[in-house]
DNA sequence: ATCATTTAATAAACTACTTCATTTTTATTG
DNA sequence: CAATAAAAATGAAGTAGTTTATTAAATGAT
């Protein structure tokens, strides 16, 4: 189990002994799925924080009028899951679906009690990889009320550069919070700009 | 210092000592507001995460053409910081408004580190306090994007009823995302509906 | 109480974005 | 490398929400 690039990214916060990483590598577990697969879905409990090692996912909410909503997009080093289904272990609003052939580390629920009693700093880890995610969410509140789509669009495309390349342009418009139709017409407005 | 209802709302997620209370006590600060007074203003750090006992505030962000929209309304057992400055010390991009008189106690941050040192359950206090929030907001995303304003207002009512008799109408605009106008027709709109 | 200021209501014209329908391009599979 | 399906582009018509302007009601200060 390649649980490495979880370590490199959990010690730019905290430093874990050697045998903290053990414990974690026996506590943890390592799931592939194919493109297509579903990681969680809609009405099931998040039974586990997931870290992607390899692969690209989308977290997405299908509405009443079967209409598909991405909530969040993922690569590499990013963590997924529902956060609010995780810890209450209620059930989910959202799916969340492999783009591609995808690798997981997971960290199960049922095991967490035990990995914050044995590993204490990965509290001070989580808590503090929670409070970037508040404060993006924050920020993409404030994009999403004060910016037009075309601007949110650009903004996007320089945040993220790498996932426009590897998903479709209607998933990107779906995050984005309009049609696939209209963020089409932005984009040769931005072509035609220049 | 009156911070028992602090206490009390801490104590729904971790058992405190004696000793561990009154070391709270000598560490955090309490600090009166009158309404309008800012608690943070835009292009300041902010260095507190504040605890409300008494009182109602907004945070909000003014955008390039003047315009101020609503991030967060905040009420008695609610916390209020710009979350993303605190964490990182980094200028805010929000303002944060007293809407009537507000007692707030005060985590500074120069004091996070000891605090969390001498009472690491605080630790998993405040890890449990911002997974909320995390999950909260994602919900607010998923309703930005898959309602209309007349169910997010409806909404907004059914879970905040005590706050819309608070504060002044465009607030709640701005909160929604929409205009007072909006506001204004979609109220009138459900009132002749019944 | 009264005057001034803030907040709310209403209405007409406008715009960002959606919906629906069609065509073109790109990707997938046998 | 066809054949088929999936994704992207284009355009016309429609709608949710905005802007601007005016009037009415509520709140606050003297």
């Amino acid at each position: 189990m390649n649980i490495q690039p979880l370590l490199t990214y959990i010690q730019n916060f905290v430093e874990l002994t050697s045998e903290e990483i053990s414990y974690l590598r026996a506590n943890l577990t390592s799931r592939k799925y194919l493109k297509g697969q579903f990681v969680l879905q809609q009405g099931d409990v998040c039974k586990t924080s997931s870290f992607i090692i390899k692969g690209c996912t989308k977290m997405f909410y299908v509405d009443d009028d079967g209409q598909e909503h991405v909530i969040m997009l993922g690569i590499e080093d990013w963590w997924v899951s529902d956060i609010g289904s995780f810890i209450n272990q209620t059930p989910s609003d959202f799916n969340i679906q492999c783009l591609e052939d995808t690798e997981l580390i997971q960290f199960p629920f049922e095991k967490m009690e035990d990995i914050y009693a044995k590993i204490p700093k990965l509290e001070r880890f989580f808590r503090k990889i929670v409070e970037r995610g508040l404060a993006a969410t924050q920020k993409r509140i404030i994009r999403n009320f004060s910016l037009t789509a075309k601007e949110r669009y650009i903004i996007f495309r320089n945040s993220y550069p790498s996932i426009e390349q590897r998903i479709p342009q209607y998933m990107i418009a779906s995050y984005l919070g309009i049609t696939k139709e209209f963020l089409s017409k932005i984009k040769s407005q931005l072509t035609q700009e220049r």
